[in-house]
DNA sequence: TTTTCACTTGACGAAATGCTCAAGTGTTCG
DNA sequence: CGAACACTTGAGCATTTCGTCAAGTGAAAA
């Protein structure tokens, strides 16, 4: 037996509904592996809350150790995931390895996340941000 | 002994780097969660394809196990978890339950996170992160 | 009402993830 | 040179997450 794709296809699966997609295809395979590594990266409280403080401004570890008020190797994990992801990038500067958002494109995808945090609870008017 | 927050403080904690911003704060902790909640909701391959048919157009569930040539409960298991986080929100027509995108926001996060996942890959091949 | 259909849900095992601790790198300073 | 400093990394672990399967739900047809 080897039901791999369906396990139980329903009967009307070859029908016509109120409209027919069929053969209507996700986004291409790279661009939404590549887009959802993004999207996991920011997806993680602790690295998000380190990110909202670079999208203020450049940082180096010591500093976001003191604002983000934890020990120095889980915010180095943290920024190595994020630096595999290409979402932030370093400078170094005599001792310190100061981290930035590394592009407009990332920082307006965070913005954007943090502002639809904002939003109150449920259901509610949308305001725009671009 | 109860070294909880920092196990190992760097001499320069105290003292003023470049930039001094010891004071500054990350993001609102709601803010915060409520948008981790949606990026990690966003941050998973199988869940961003469904994603990515939804911001085309509405669709049920039948519909989208045929597009994206899955097993059908694995797909409603994702739908559940979207549901949850008030990314998609659904209509009942007759036996068909129809999934669309919950907002505009949503729909513009999710096309501002692939469009990023389409640009010209930079460097380096595939990041692996343990 | 009973049956069928389209979909949802709970439970369980496998795999991925995040944190902690100890050890390691690369830079600067004496 | 060697020591100190700022940060990184690897390993081990506890926890979370995902897909699968079987059973359950509710609307509609019979």
């Amino acid at each position: 037996m080897m039901a791999s794709v369906n396990d139980e296809e329903p009967d009307c699966l070859g029908e016509p509904h109120d409209c027919v997609v069929r053969e209507l295809k996700p986004a291409d395979e790279k661009t939404c592996t590549r887009a959802a590594g993004i999207f996991r990266a920011l997806g993680d409280l602790s690295r998000l809350r380190l990110l909202s403080l670079l999208a203020k401004q450049e940082m180096c570890v010591t500093e976001l150790t003191e604002c983000l008020q934890d020990n120095l190797p889980a915010i180095s994990q943290r920024l190595k995931l994020l630096r595999a992801e290409r979402i932030v990038a370093t400078r170094r500067q005599g001792k310190h390895i100061f981290y930035r958002l590394a592009d407009s494109h990332v920082a307006h995808l965070i913005a954007n996340g943090l502002a639809h945090g904002e939003e109150p609870d449920e259901s509610s008017p949308k305001p725009f941000v671009t």
